[in-house]
DNA sequence: TGAAGTTCTAAGCTCTGCTTATGCCGGTAC
DNA sequence: GTACCGGCATAAGCAGAGCTTAGAACTTCA
């Protein structure tokens, strides 16, 4: 499903919002290096598509009106996304000289490290990244051969050979689609029922998989699994389409939790915690921008972020917490 | 300080998602209603922007690599926060017949409605939303002339003649710029101590600034105000700078601690608490679609995310109802 | 009163991006 | 084995969006 049309230019919005910040429009031109006229041209086509004045405009410069406000405002996930993104494919273009090089496990790559590297950019701005993706046994050849400097994987157990150090919890939520019997219970689902409860799962192998495997074995049971696709868009597609309930990293289905796309389910007594860690070869020092992101990572600038760019399920004692109250 | 460049095109990102859901160029192109060699040419050109092959092209149908899996899912916060905005656009444009007139008071428009009727367009997608912004009064006086069909407020004490109820939380923080002593303090500032330090605030009457005065003044101490700024963004803007700290709602500054631009100070035993209600007439019965978006926003689809869009400080049992309206 | 700042308007040009029409390739059915 | 169908790429031509430079009106401040 595409966004709905008319989507607004994410240019005219970033240059809204430097409007906002400087006060005036000429000043905005100028950091987003353009001509003035050309920036009045697209803040008023915006006005034109958006149906209302945003910017009182007095020759002493420019200031928002509460409309404006709230545009700038509703624009900041959008313009803070695509920071996150353009920081994420600068690691994919192959670098000449990268000074930071990194590998991680397909999950950490595309849901945390876009993240990290954002907030590393904000305190040393000329590190250049390049990121290498892969299945966790890869990141850990690759971290073995010296290919590259910090490596992350999710729920694995890191061999001895490996440093590694957890920088953030990803545990797994059972998901399902908004019409699904599911969605509407009252009480938890329990362990047997999940059991018995065909899955929409990755292919053997995959973390992710081996992580419920585990939590239901601790109860005696296994899963069933009813479908195996190939990646986690397709998956959360499937189980939207009502396909099944799945197992998936709660980081990755935040966006569609939010809004509504998917429904958690709520399992009783089952742990699905699972651990990001940070692994580097014990022989080799850090070199610094890869101790420099570790201290990042480790140390998180809001207690309620745990340490992900992400919102991590917080870390609970044992026992998760039953359906909302209501 | 505006998205580095190079930005991509949105539409590409949109486009490419699509393609992952529907598994070929031409069928994404065309659920985007254009041509099948318009959707090759973006797609090419996306990849040439970002250096890499994101679909394998085959006679079949079209498959991401693992590049293009990536794209798509850092693309997910730009897209999902972009329908969120178009919905919130949608509402300022003066509409002919609204089935739904809302009021808000400015920080939950701008932080809290677009996701909420991002939520109630999956169930309603036929609702035709208007969006009222005002201070608390406004919305108030509004309400009680028949204007709007749901308003919302936050810390208010809500008259007796108007229905109201709970519907998120926003607790304030106390933030500052990196560079800031206070955001390498190793134990709690206590209040005292912040009560000493000039704050940038809003106004007097603002119901933020109101919140920070009562829960000082429950230790028998009151803020110095150093700056006075008239909008969120400005205060957040000369927080960054340095300016000094600030008490903003949490819901605001989630971007900003996340990715490090402000840091969150702790602040010891101050209850910076504060609800946010919606409210409507008691003696007319709600209209179908404001029944329905309450129940929505009542009921939160994932118990983390305390019936908001976006993530809310966690609960704290300690009393509040002590913000006056602003 | 003059200087410097802000904004909008106007004209001309460049260049992106779309469409339609066509070719190539591989799988599939008969 | 052959013919068809679906999918993607290429080519040519057109239309429109958006930028730049140049200039004018207006306000504030010294």
């Amino acid at each position: 499903m595409p966004v709905p049309e008319p989507v607004p230019d994410v240019t005219s919005l970033d240059l809204l919002r430097s409007v906002a910040d400087l006060g005036s429009i000429s000043r905005a031109a100028a950091v987003h290096r353009m001509s003035q006229p050309a920036a009045s041209m697209r803040l008023r086509s915006l006005e034109r598509q958006v149906g209302t004045a945003l910017l009182h405009r007095r020759n002493t410069g420019a200031r928002l009106t509460p409309a404006g406000e709230a545009v700038v405002e509703w624009s900041a996930p959008v313009l803070d996304g695509l920071t996150s993104l353009v920081t994420g494919l600068g690691t994919l273009r192959e670098q000449d000289r990268p000074t930071l090089r990194l590998a991680a496990s397909m999950t950490v790559a595309e849901y945390f490290v876009p993240a990290w590297l954002t907030r590393l950019r904000t305190t040393a701005p000329d590190v250049v990244a390049s990121l290498q993706m892969g299945n966790s046994e890869h990141v850990l050849a690759v971290m073995r051969t010296g290919q590259a400097d910090l490596g992350f994987v999710e729920g694995a157990d890191v061999p001895h050979d490996l440093e590694s150090s957890v920088v953030a919890h990803d545990d797994l939520v059972i998901v399902a689609a908004p019409g699904h019997p599911w969605s509407h219970r009252r009480r938890p689902v329990t362990p047997e029922q999940l059991s018995r409860t065909p899955l929409v799962a990755r292919e053997p192998g995959s973390g992710t998989r081996a992580v419920v495997e585990h939590a239901l074995a601790r109860h005696g049971l296994a899963p069933v699994v009813g479908l195996e696709l190939g990646s986690t868009t397709a998956i959360k597609a499937a189980v939207a389409a009502g396909a099944g309930v799945a197992a998936i990293g709660g980081s990755t289905v935040r966006g569609e939790l939010e809004d509504g796309r998917l429904v958690e389910v709520v399992v009783s007594g089952l742990d699905l915690g699972r651990e990001v860690r940070a692994v580097w070869r014990r022989e080799v020092p850090l070199v610094a921008p890869a101790r420099r992101l570790l201290a990042e990572v480790a140390a998180p600038v809001s207690d309620r972020r745990a340490g992900a760019g992400v919102p991590t399920p917080r870390r609970r004692p044992a026992d998760r917490r039953h359906a909302p109250t209501g």
